[in-house]
DNA sequence: TTGTACGCGTTATCAA
DNA sequence: TTGATAACGCGTACAA
């Protein structure tokens, strides 16, 4: 009998399989295990008993190689910087991939060229940004953006030190680099544009679950119609952020009864449901309700009537957020920096009411 | 005199720097310089005047920390796997976070509750999958998840020998497992669906870059209209995958007066610009114009009309593809193993055409 | 207030 | 055909 038994025991305290053990428990060198192990075998001619015993002992066990130390090991490792992409595990993940997309687009051009990277993507629960080991003391990344945080993660960042640079995504906290739109002057703009196609019923569709940036929006719309004059805006909440979502809010909310001639959308998605709800309750976009959402996703435009938006500054966002890191890791921003970008209204024609001939 | 660290010297042969040598430049320890730089000076009574010719140095070196050496020194890198996403620049993004979803969403499952990794993501450029270094020999991960690959990458692939589990998505190669759908039967019931509407002028709509699964679509979608008899397809292509690309391509081919009544789009990006097309070309859907496409993307019933699909298997296909990886790593799956992933249409409005009641 | 030395898991070199 | 050992860069216990 074999006592590779213990290893694939659940008990959880035991450490992971190491070429060492291995090759102790087997009574042979760590050499032989490592080249059998890396196909090596063959040009260090060992005999085809011991590539057995070695190969089956490994799967017994369950062994994988420890990346760092091969890393290490193999000296390549030293050159490569490792930038994290940080998220919530609640976050459309979409958005991650504009970050991703940001680092690989970046990471080959000029000034950056020599730098080897790999790019890794760390989630954690919403709320529990102190969860995720490793990232304070800089044992998992060389630097990181940090996106989609809610009140107590930004506390947990307030009151953290960290050994590596951070950038962090659409909310602003001293002695951090930041990069974020200004979402109260967003919301406030929605409102401007609704009352201005002479909307005075207004609503305002958000998720149940709100950041910094989408909280900042649905406040600054509400305090604006309030500072107008006009009758305080509804509010639409859906469970979640897809279309799915806002088309079931929608729709609930018409059920009920309630009127409403102009709509702020805090997503383009939810806007994309809002109006099947419209549509299927004989409403007409823009004639009976006029509609704006934010983001100006791809298919904004491509909807009917197209939709009124604004500016997806998220591309950017993630663009000057990756701009920002690579700039601390190179040494060529040396203060924490923080950067706005501006959103801008895109106008169609869901919002062409009451103006005929705009 | 001083050195800067990666970047700016251009001459790529000399060594990053490192504690050991910032140290010894600096005529002190490597205690010393590690605890400045981990914020445990203050623990271990640097001189203010130490740690302030510390931090320079390692600024003006442009010094950043070795995770592979942090992350194996910390002991709980032993415990980390590490992940890769591998896939082309050119490939639509947010395939890569169907991945980066499925990965994160299955770690947290019972079997492997007590795995902690790191996902990477690492890229190439489409036909160049050979090129990104320490893929091969698992010096970057511990296992792969690839795809988006193009003949010239199958190719380096079935020549391969890795020594790390890989899972392919979208192709089948011998001796590797994969998980992939069938588009060739998904093109033919595009073709049977769209002849059953009664179209007869068809027209299949795709991008220039075609991989294995959109190939395969087109070509069942051609042969199946060929052996039915009817007129051959027109190809209408797209520069890339976005709407707008499929926007452009049909006003395009619309402009050029071809005659259409029933389209075939390989993705639902592309159908979403066409459905605009039409429109503006004056032409209703379905009525004079049937439409079908391929990927079931949340806004495709939230289109007017709503969009008739087959299931956006990609969330399965990534899901079954983690799985498989990780059976893999775990030694529950010892032997490649390909997985078929049923692609179903969901008939909607667009294709409801000379068929009344449907 | 600072320095020395060890070990993390690997692979390559040299020796046997 | 195989084994012993050095080295990769880091953080820290222990020593001074």
């Amino acid at each position: 009998m074999r006592f590779w038994g213990i290893l694939a025991m659940p008990d959880s305290s035991d450490k992971p399989m190491t070429i060492t053990a291995l090759a102790k428990g087997l009574g042979v060198s760590v050499a032989t295990v490592s080249s059998v192990l890396n196909h090596r075998h063959v040009q260090r001619r060992i005999s085809p008993e011991t590539v057995r015993k070695v190969r089956q002992a490994a799967a017994a066990a369950g062994y994988l190689p420890n990346i760092s130390a091969r890393r290490l090991r193999s000296g390549a490792a030293s050159r490569y910087l490792v930038l994290a992409v940080v998220t919530s595990y609640q976050a459309p993940l979409p958005l991650v991939s504009a970050s991703i997309a940001a680092f690989h687009r970046l990471i080959h051009e000029e000034p950056y060229r020599d730098i080897q990277s790999t790019i890794a993507v760390e989630m954690f629960e919403a709320g529990r940004l102190a969860d995720p080991p490793g990232l304070l003391d800089g044992s998992r990344c060389n630097g990181a953006i940090i996106a989609n945080t809610l009140a107590q993660d930004d506390a947990f960042l307030a009151a953290s030190q960290w050994s590596i640079p951070i950038v962090l995504i659409g909310r602003d906290i001293p002695n951090y680099s930041s990069v974020r739109d200004l979402p109260e002057k967003t919301g406030q703009q929605a409102a401007e544009i609704l009352l201005g196609a002479d909307s005075r019923r207004l609503a305002v569709l958000h998720a149940k679950m709100l950041t910094q940036a989408t909280g900042g929006r649905l406040g600054g719309f509400v305090e604006k119609v309030k500072s107008f004059g006009a009758e305080e805006p509804a509010t639409i909440i859906s469970e979640g952020f897809d279309e799915r979502d806002g088309y079931r809010a929608m729709q609930r909310f018409l059920e009920q009864g309630y009127q409403v001639d102009g709509l702020y959308s805090i997503m383009d998605s939810l806007a994309v449901g809002a109006y099947r709800a419209l549509k299927e309750h004989g409403l007409r976009i823009p004639e009976d309700v006029a509609v704006i959402g934010t983001g100006d996703y791809p298919i904004a435009s491509y909807l009917d009537p197209p939709l009124s938006t604004f500016t997806r500054s998220q591309y950017n966002i993630h663009e000057e957020a990756v701009r920002l890191l690579l700039g601390h890791l190179t040494g060529k921003i040396k203060t924490p920096t923080q950067v706005l970008i501006p959103v801008l209204p895109v106008l169609r024609q869901s919002t062409q009411r009451g103006r005929p001939g705009w």
